[in-house]
DNA sequence: ATGAAAGCGCTAACAA
DNA sequence: TTGTTAGCGCTTTCAT
């Protein structure tokens, strides 16, 4: 198998190369020519070089999910809603993994090689120095997540006051009083907004006691370390609130270790409603931020944005909602479940409720 | 911002767009002129496309990763591996969904249009019209999985022989007798071979009594279903053999839903040791096929394939290894864990033991 | 409706 | 070492 170009099509078709074009792109041509060209390049099996219509046309039909730590449940929820928006628009979806390597200012850098027609960017952390690339490059960029309000952008973001409102309000309809919440890095995006979410939704409770700590990292290891730190001091909180469901199930079994029942003695939420909060037993009670709806926002903006780049930038913010499992309910039934349906099956299944935000 | 070309960069360097190109690809060039095109370059904000590069190379410095069902997590491992092998050799990772929309043949098909140097396949079937297509493409493909042992590509694949292997023997040891192995649907691949290994595997113990049932899907809830119709059956097997984790989940809910206790009343094994199986509790015993090395290995393979396309093909093994839970040992804390640590970690914890294939 | 020719931005012969 | 020139494969004026 050697490459086929459309010089040899129309060759074999016995006309001009404008004429193969033209007769393959659509344009007008006549019926005579279509079918002589549409021939040969059966014929000949060819297939247009995607580099060079890249080249010719100034569009590579690419788009770029840009993301630190793929690997992470939330972020392939949303990268799955993203390649299904991305693929149904023709367009092939390249992943760049902002990790170790190279930084979220080095992907956007990059941008400039024109290697794709846009870019959804989830920074873990947002940096002068990304802002002014972000601001420099040609390529349009949706970004997941919060930005400056003075930055003119399109954006998708969770909304972690609201999260934090929907916990401490189901919280407290529970009876709880004294809460910790276990954050992770507060340098990050999420750690940084879900802290100053969770203070705000405190205030709205005057007679709670609250408390929090850093884990050193959302994972659950990170969480059971200062979750046991937490449940070891000599004043126990009656409930955890993590800042992410990693966090809540290292809580869980910290709790568990410790010998405490969940939720009995204490009870423990999560966020990002991953599908592993539906997993472990109890269910760990969790806000969905809608990653799927985040991912499938981002990437239609960023067509819309590609379709008209004189267009107004957006803010999207998607509205959480709170799916409560046995972590956080003092039912009889709580330690059991429904059927092990999928997360949205689930849902609507016996011992969860879902609360919109 | 707009595209500066290589042509500004050479006029305001004072040199011929032959010389930039040399003094930035690093080829010969004097100093003076490197010196005086990388001013120009930095000055004017240049960096080369990589349309036109590719386009002229002949390469795109892309490789492909072709795969039905990401968000499968098994899928995801072996993308995070993959990501980091291709991107560590200075080359792109695209995804390419195979899911409902194209299919395996077509996204083989589409590699003809040059988009990527290559590809990594994990096909769900194996189709003859599949092989036909892998024949006839000029573009190189690594498999992940199983082919016939006529088609002479690269491949890496797991054992599932190796894997049902361990699995039974484990549960042999545990004093196991009465097995059923709740198998996906076995059109596919991975249900396929793993019913053909777990029949192997039975061969070697003769007084085993066994049976089999096929879950409609690879997912917690069609193995709900499937497990909880052989647990209700007049004769109940002492062990369920799940043909991955989700499956293996889905059969621990249907064993708790019937009031049976894991694993002192019933046994459970899983496939794949997902994130998830280090986290339900009883933890899920399983076998690790190497995800994240098989996605590694053939991230390799493809690309010393591309640095020698001529080479013979090779079909690497990746070898299973049991990682023991608490849902298949009949120990005093069985239903206690070491601490909530990563998989690596936690294989080497309390209440987990590792035996390699 | 068709063909000749230009050119997207770059690299690589080839000469000088 | 450097510049000139010819393309990579395609689309798209511009004449005809």
């Amino acid at each position: 198998m050697v490459r086929v170009t459309i010089t040899q099509v129309a060759a074999h078709a016995g006309v001009s190369v404008a004429s193969a074009s033209r007769a393959l792109n659509g344009q007008i041509a006549s019926a005579e020519t279509v079918a002589k060209v549409q021939h040969a390049a059966a014929t000949l099996g060819y297939v247009a070089d995607a580099t060079a219509q890249s080249l010719k046309r100034g569009r590579t039909k690419q788009l770029a999910y840009a993301v630190a730590d793929i690997g992470n449940p939330v972020y392939v929820e949303m990268m799955s809603a993203i390649e299904r928006v991305v693929s149904a628009s023709g367009y092939r979806l390249v992943l760049s993994s902002t990790g170790t390597s190279s930084s979220s200012v080095d992907v956007v850098r990059d941008l400039g090689r024109g290697y794709v027609d846009g870019m959804i960017l989830s920074p873990l952390r947002v940096t002068d120095e990304l802002l002014t690339a972000l601001a420099k490059t040609p390529t349009p960029v949706v970004v997941l997540g919060r930005l400056p309000d003075d930055v003119n952008l399109d954006t998708v973001r969770a909304d972690s006051l609201t999260a934090m409102r929907l916990v401490v309000g189901h919280l407290v309809a529970e009876d709880r009083r004294d809460i910790a919440f276990v954050n992770g890095p507060v340098d990050t995006t999420p750690g940084a907004f879900r802290r100053d979410g969770f203070a705000a939704a405190v205030l709205a409770h005057p007679l709670l006691t609250t408390r929090s700590v850093d884990a050193e990292d959302f994972t659950i290891s990170a969480g059971y370390a200062a979750a046991r730190q937490v449940l070891e001091g000599d004043r126990r909180p009656d409930a955890i609130v993590a800042a992410n469901d990693l966090i809540g199930i290292g809580a869980i079994r910290a709790a568990e270790d410790l010998g405490l029942r969940v939720p009995h003695e204490i009870v423990v939420t999560g966020i990002d409603n991953t599908e592993l909060a539906g997993v472990v037993r109890p269910g760990l009670t969790s806000v969905d931020l809608g990653a799927e709806e985040r991912g499938r926002v981002a990437a239609e903006l960023l067509l819309a944005r590609i379709a008209e780049p004189s267009r107004a930038a957006h803010t999207v913010t998607v509205a959480p909602s709170l799916v409560v499992r046995g972590s956080s309910v003092h039912r009889p039934n709580t330690q059991g479940h429904a059927s092990p349906a999928d997360r949205s099956t689930e849902a609507t299944g016996l011992g969860e409720e879902r609360a919109a935000g």
